[in-house]
Order: C-alpha cells, then structure tokens, then sequence
DNA sequence: GTTGGGATTG
DNA sequence: GAATGTGTGTCTCAATCCCAACTT
DNA sequence: TGACACACATTCAA
C-alpha cells in the first residue's frame, strides 16, 4: 500500500521558497516598500545566503545563536552570514531577556559566573527565568544582560524579512495557517491533493495598501493570539486602536472582524460593557451577534435604560432572524426569553420574535433515551467510554464503529466529491485546498445548484455508484468532508446497505442547509445489526450532557432509524 | 539513563 | 437541573534531534 | 493550528 517516499532535491527548501515567489508574481509590483526592498535583495544573493536565510526563515522566532547554525547543505557560514548582514536581512544583536534566557541551556545558564554566584543553581529552569526576569526588571537589566551573553560569548542574529515571508505564505495560500512545509509534505506524498483547474483570473488583491494591510492583520492577530497564549494581562482597548480601520476588501474586513471579535470578547472578562458592545456591532458573524445581545442583556441588569433596551429588541430579533439552524435557534429563544423580564418595565411592549411560538427544545428525545451499567470488563477493554459502549454493543454482536462526524460528512463528500472541486470562479487559488474557498457560505450552494439539484435527484433515485466510485477513485485525497481513516471500506459497505435513498438524500440536503454548523455534533456510533440494520448511538458518559446540536441530529435521525441517547455508568 | 515535549527536517 | 463559561486533549505527516524533567 | 468533543466550574431561575 504504502509506496517508497521520493527523494527531495538537496535544495528542496530554496526550490520551494522561489516556488513561492514565482506564484505570486502578480503581486510584486503591489508590494509595500519594505518588502519589495527586501525580495530584490534576496534576489542578488549567493545561493549560500539564499539558502541560509530560507533554512532560517523556515524556523520558528526571529532570534538564533550562531554557534547553533549547523547546515552540512550549506558550504561555509560565515560568508553567507555576512552577505545577509550586508543586505540587511540579517542582523547581529542581542536578544530581549526572555528570549536569551530561553534559548541557552540550563547548564550553560548554570555555568555563568552571574548566575552561578547569585546562588540560583538548584532552581528548575522555568523557575530561574522567572526569578530573573523579575530580579532584572527593576535593576539594570540591559547591563545584567550584556554581561552574561560576554561570560557565555555569543553572537546572536535576528531575521528582518518574516514579513516578506508571511506576505508571500498569505498571498500564496491566501490563509494564516499554511505554510512553507505544506511543499514538503505534498512532495512525499504525505498529503495528496485532488487535481482541480486553478482560477488564475481572480486576484484578491488591487492595491500596495491592501498588501500592507492583508500583513498588518495577520500580524496583530499573531501577537494578539501569543499575549493570550502567555496569559499575560490583555488591554483590548488599546490594542484596538492599532487594527486598522474597516475594509473594502471582503477578506481583509473578514480577518479584521475576526480579531475585533476576539477583542470584544476579551473586553468582557474585563466586565468593559460599552466597549465590547462597540466591538460587536462591527461584526457580522451570527456569535458576535450572540455576544452583542447578551452584552446589552447584562448591562441592562447594572443599568437599565430605555436605549438599551431598544437595542437588546432590535439585537435578538436580528439573532432570531439569522439564525440559520436550530441549535441558534435555540440560543436565540434562550436569551429573548431570560431579558423579557428586563425588558418589561422598559419597553411598552416588547415584541421579541423568538417567542413567537414554541420550540422543540434539543433535549425533547422522547423514547430514545437508554441507561447502561458496565462492569469492570469494559472498564479494561478501553481507556474512553465510547470505546467502552462500542465493545458492549459488538459483545451484542453489533457490527460497531466509533466514526462520530466522519460517516454522514463523509457520504456527504463522496456523494459531491466532483462538484465540490468544480472549477467554480474563484474557488481555487494554489493546489493545496481540501474544500472550495466558498465551501461555507451561501454561495457554495448558489454557485453550484443544478449540479447539485441533479445529483441529489440520482441520490433519491438509488444511486450509490457515484458514492463508490468517488470512494476508490479518490482515495487517500484530502477533502474537508472526508476522514479516510474513520470511513473505512467496511463502514461504507454496512452504511450503504442500510440506509435509505431519501435518507441520504435528506442527510444532504440537511448538511446543505449549513454545512459549517451540521458538519459537528453527530452521533459517537454507528451500529449494524447482523441483519444489516442501522442504529445510531450517542453516548453520554457521567458528568458530559447533551449539546444542541447533538440532540437536534437524533431528533432528525430518529425519523429514519432508532436514534438513542445511552446515559453510560459504571457498577 | 530514560522519557517526553517541542523544534526541526525531509 | 438548566444554562453558561472555560480549560484540555485529540487529531496531527512521520522520523529525528535537543533539551529538561524524571528514575515510571 | 483550529475544530471538535469532553470535562469541570460557576451562576441562574424555579
Ligand atoms: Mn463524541
Ligand atoms: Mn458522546
């Protein structure tokens, strides 16, 4: 099965950074200054110092120890180090506290007379750099600083270009999470891909400030993801006067209402009321506008006015008109209903669409609820309870897989795998996407109805051909809908014997709907009797409850097959 | 000495 | 007990290297 | 590097 990895070229890395370059030609002539200086510089290098910086661009941080750059692919370092300091790409220095303490070794650290005289020997790491770091903050620091990194007689280098590299990832990939490896991992047939035509005539980009922008973004959202990840007091306030202001550009104002999101909701765990509630009103996506009502419900409680009042209607009557499933639905009803009582002595008389009328609350699982005890057997047989319940329902003689999402997403996949990598305008920009660039928005749908109307047609009709032969031809290809490794052979074939054709059908259609939302809380197990029948089980071990979205999925398969909740415990 | 997490590499 | 908010682990691409905890 | 599901804590409204 496996076949031999290929070999990569010895300069695999600077192939794959000029790759990068190439394929984003169009935007040169767009670059901000900094960067355009920085990728004509790059351009008149030595190979040596090319792949030298690439190797280090490749890493992670701006900072490194020159007695640590060991590159037998890399003739002689000391030229090309100085041919990056001559253009500047590079340059020597020393390192912020923290950084410097981080990268030298424990007992090097141990060894320096500055340290190893404080009397500090016994500490574990973490806690030495912590003293220190706090010890230095009020003393003389930068001198402290100097004179360890002489005692332990370091040259230090930091990169000057990760700009022109991010800018590079985000024009080429057009997102913030891949990267340069993604080459590598294609190469060796790591991760394969589906052959789709790539949209050359769509260019996300038209102007220098864009670009600038597009990279100021992507940088505000990394330092404001690594201040929460140091857990270190965040001010959203502030930090939001440095975001740039809203965009023309779809994209970008997307990525920048993301991060303004993230401020507002960070403005509340600092009880910052008007300011989260300003955040939130710049914001599209249907949770900003969850936050902005139950932002505007609590300020009610401290202080209740006839303004804000009106705007928590206005607010939950927008939330209850947007939400485009039941589980928001659900949240929609929950909120109206806990700030009618706030309202009333402020409003005339509210009218909050959302209770219009009554909900089928997700928990409404009438006769398709079960308990279970198992013993100590099943206990053994697996560390989680899913594992635990699939080993009691195959000692029933179930045919029993733990596959969670994978089984109806993946017959979702299979079933549209050619239309969902139809060469739809603008939907594919690089080789590397598992799903279209509209996958989840409206116009995925939209954009593609009477291929899809006609397919689902084939669907009710009986066709599992197409849903086979997807499965084989396309095997091993990434496809955001499709877990090979959980949507075995075996799991299809029992999958495809049991259900229905306006099951599928309807499973689609359901999944169409909302494909972000419907893609999560399906059942843990999937079960076929030795009879070929199908059951779906969700289980609930003690202390998890059922969510939403998970109950709304059993109400909708118990229309079909026996859908059950099965409350598990131990004796 | 071993192990385990993170960084690096292909 | 329902409804919230928040933290954690698991997927990870796999093999290797380095370093810092540990004696499992 | 998120998305997802679970685990656990805290706060509510009857
Ligand atoms: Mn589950
Ligand atoms: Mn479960």
């Amino acid at each position: 099965m496996a076949s031999a990895r290929p070999e990569l070229a010895d300069r695999y890395y600077l192939d794959n950074f000029e790759l990068l370059i190439a394929s984003t030609r169009r935007y040169h002539p767009l670059f901000p200054a900094e960067q355009a200086q920085q990728l004509a510089q790059f351009q008149t290098l030595s190979e040596a110092a090319q792949r030298l910086l690439v190797r280090l661009l490749g890493r992670k941080g701006a900072w490194f120890r020159q007695s640590k750059l060991r590159y037998n692919d890399i003739n002689d370092m000391a030229p090309a180090l100085a041919e990056l300091s001559e253009q500047q790409l590079l340059v020597s220095g020393v390192p912020p506290r923290d950084i410097w303490l981080q990268q030298v070794t424990l007992p090097e650290l141990k060894q320096l007379p500055v340290i190893n005289d404080a009397g500090l020997q016994r500490l574990p790491k973490a806690a030495l750099i912590q003293t220190l770091l706090a010890s230095d903050a009020d003393c003389d620091s930068d001198g402290w600083l100097l004179q360890a990194n002489q005692q332990l007689d370091e040259r230090w280098w930091q990169l000057q270009c990760q700009g022109l590299l991010q800018l590079l990832q985000l024009l080429y990939f057009g997102n913030r999470n891949q990267d340069l490896t993604q080459f590598v991992v294609s190469e060796l047939g790591l991760q394969r891909f589906e052959q789709y035509r790539l949209d050359a005539s769509t260019q996300s980009f038209q102007q220098t400030d864009e670009l600038q922008t597009a990279l100021n973004l992507a940088q505000l959202a990394d330092e404001w993801d690594e201040l929460l990840r140091q857990k270190l007091p965040l001010d959203p306030v502030d930090f939001y006067q440095r975001l740039p202001k809203p965009q023309v550009q779809p994209q970008l104002e997307r990525r920048r209402q993301r991060l303004v999101a993230h401020l507002g909701r960070s403005a509340e765990r600092l009880n910052l009321w008007e300011f989260a509630v300003a955040c939130y009103q710049q914001c599209q996506a249907w949770t900003a506008n969850e936050r902005y009502c139950r932002v505007l419900q609590q300020q009610l409680k401290l202080t209740p006015t006839a303004v804000i009042a009106e705007q928590l209607v206005q607010g939950l009557n927008q939330l209850w008109f947007s939400a485009s499933n039941e589980a928001a639905q659900q949240v929609a009803h929950r909120l109206a209903k806990r700030s009618l009582p706030l309202l009333a002595p402020l409003c005339a008389e509210p009218t909050l669409t959302a209770l219009a009328r009554p909900l089928v609350a997700a928990n409404h699982l009438a006769g398709q609820q079960q308990s279970l005890q198992l013993n100590a057997d099943f206990i053994a047989a697996a560390p989680r309870v899913e594992q635990r319940t699939a080993t009691y329902f195959e000692a029933q003689g179930y045919q029993v897989f733990f596959c969670e999402n994978a089984l109806l997403n993946g017959l979702f996949g299979l079933a549209l795998w050619d239309i969902i990598f139809a060469p739809v305008a603008g939907a594919f920009h690089h080789p590397y996407q598992r799903a279209p660039q509209d996958m989840y928005s409206a116009s995925f749908y939209e954009q593609r109805a009477d291929a899809i109307e006609q397919r689902l047609t084939a669907i009710l009709a009986g066709e599992t051909a197409i849903i086979w032969r997807h499965f084989t031809e396309k095997q091993g290809l990434q496809n955001d809908w499709v877990n090979w490794s959980l949507l075995t052979e075996p799991l299809l074939t029992a999958a495809l014997a049991a259900f229905s054709p306006q099951f599928i059908y309807d499973v689609i259609r359901r999944l169409l709907k909302d494909p972000k939302h419907y893609r999560s809380g399906q059942p843990d197990l999937a079960l076929f009797s030795s009879e070929g029948a199908c059951r779906f089980i969700e289980v609930k071990g003690p202390g998890d409850s059922l969510s939403d979205h998970q109950g709304y999925w059993l109400q909708f398969l118990g229309r079909y097959y026996p859908a059950e909740l099965y409350f598990v415990d131990y004796v």
